[in-house]
DNA sequence: TTTTGTTAGTAGCTGTTTGCTACTTTATAT
DNA sequence: ATATAAAGTAGCAAACAGCTACTAACAAAA
């Protein structure tokens, strides 16, 4: 039997032919009570002029969250932000060129974050409303399609057990911002009573109030302990 | 600016050099009333008579989870089990002897099933205490340690929502036996009552009973609507 | 045949959480 | 002043979780 180091030789010799390894990234926002996500469009086949998601090759001496991080400033131009690895995709025929096999990572920003420094360097990438995306016939490139809607059921599942929804808002904000939040993330309605005795763990008040709205103010609050 | 089709052209020319790709197989079952995974003794250096994950390179005409299906016939000897993608692990120095990206891929599977056909194929893999292993000084291969805390985390989790205990059963089961797996992948104790309200949802009776214990009979269930 | 040990299975109390309705409060606009 | 609109609170009922204590049914020992 061939031993594993006459097999690696091998394998190293091009005899094996190796896939390319990409990241693929969701930078998910919140605009106008919409979820919305990062799309570049395709400049060149294959799937011209359809968006896509943004994505960078990974480097030989690069990790993946370095590669993701990267492309995240490259492609979104943005930077510190949260993010997290979310799945790997690895069908045969995903990219008609080549074999490529992506690992899409998943980022949360606050929309005036994206905007701010977005304009300045991406001129490709623009906002899209997920659940129109998703719920239309609209293509995209590749089997991001998919992607998306794995990405959207994980923000949907996270949202129930972690605190992912405070990445999509300032670092000072009302109970009802931070609900509208939950519900644009969980897809209904909460209630209101109930909401705020749950949140009320994890945050802490400010001395400060909204004002010049047409109805009571309202009280801006930070996340506690972090 | 170069365009995408150049970059692809060179890109492939080897000016830029491939990561290889792999997936490490988790294969978790109980026995003894203790979470086991499959490990295998390495034969060559690095981390030469370590036990490691069983791992195989995904061909270039394979997809990741064909691979997995592969890894799992080929070193542990089993098919038609359970699996799913966990986490892709990229470190730079993972793997002294190259750049090795490794998809890990968790497998769960009843204990009789597994022994059963891992003793005809392969000799080299044996079930460790995942707990014990993790506890412990205890030296794995590679970063298989954290990988395999990774899986049982994993694990843990997704008994609370999903019904992955289940897996690690046979079709028929008394209610005692599926609390007892539950407690062992949460790593606490259940109340009784409360189990058997939350269980019975999710499993019918059948007419048979255990017998022969020195104790009441405990009525034998099986899996609802699956 | 009775007793003992052991596990299967049930009853039911208590406190917390969730679903839900309805109210009070405080700002601006008319 | 009055209307409107959203912020924030009170509180009930049903469901659920934490927990204790019971009864049921078997084999083996006495």
């Amino acid at each position: 039997m061939e031993s594993e180091k006459e097999f690696l030789k091998n394998y190293n010799k091009d005899e094996y032919e190796k896939p390319s390894v990409a990241v693929d990234l969701l930078v998910f926002t919140i605009e106008n009570d919409r979820l919305k996500i990062v799309l570049i469009e395709r400049a060149e086949p294959p799937f011209s002029g359809m968006p896509a998601l943004p994505g960078v090759f990974v480097g030989i001496n690069e990790t993946l969250d370095e590669a993701a991080a990267r492309g995240i400033a490259e492609e979104a131009g943005i930077t510190g932000i949260y993010f997290e690895q979310l799945y790997t995709w690895g069908d045969v025929g995903r990219d008609p060129r080549m074999r490529i096999i992506s690992v899409s990572y998943m980022s949360l920003a606050n929309c005036e974050k994206l905007k701010l420094i977005a304009g300045k360097r991406t001129s490709a990438a623009e906002l899209y409303d997920v659940d129109e995306l998703l719920d239309s016939e609209c293509e995209l490139a590749f089997d991001h399609k998919k992607i998306i809607r794995y990405g959207r059921e994980r923000i949907r599942n996270k949202t129930e057990y972690s605190n992912i929804a405070f990445e999509f808002l300032p670092d000072e904000f009302t109970l009802p911002q931070l609900q509208k939040v939950y519900e644009i993330l969980l897809g209904r309605t909460l209630y209101k009573a109930n909401f705020r005795k749950k949140a009320s763990l994890l945050i802490e008040e400010t001395d400060k109030m909204t004002s010049g709205d047409a109805h009571r103010p309202s009280r801006l609050y930070r996340r506690k302990n972090q």
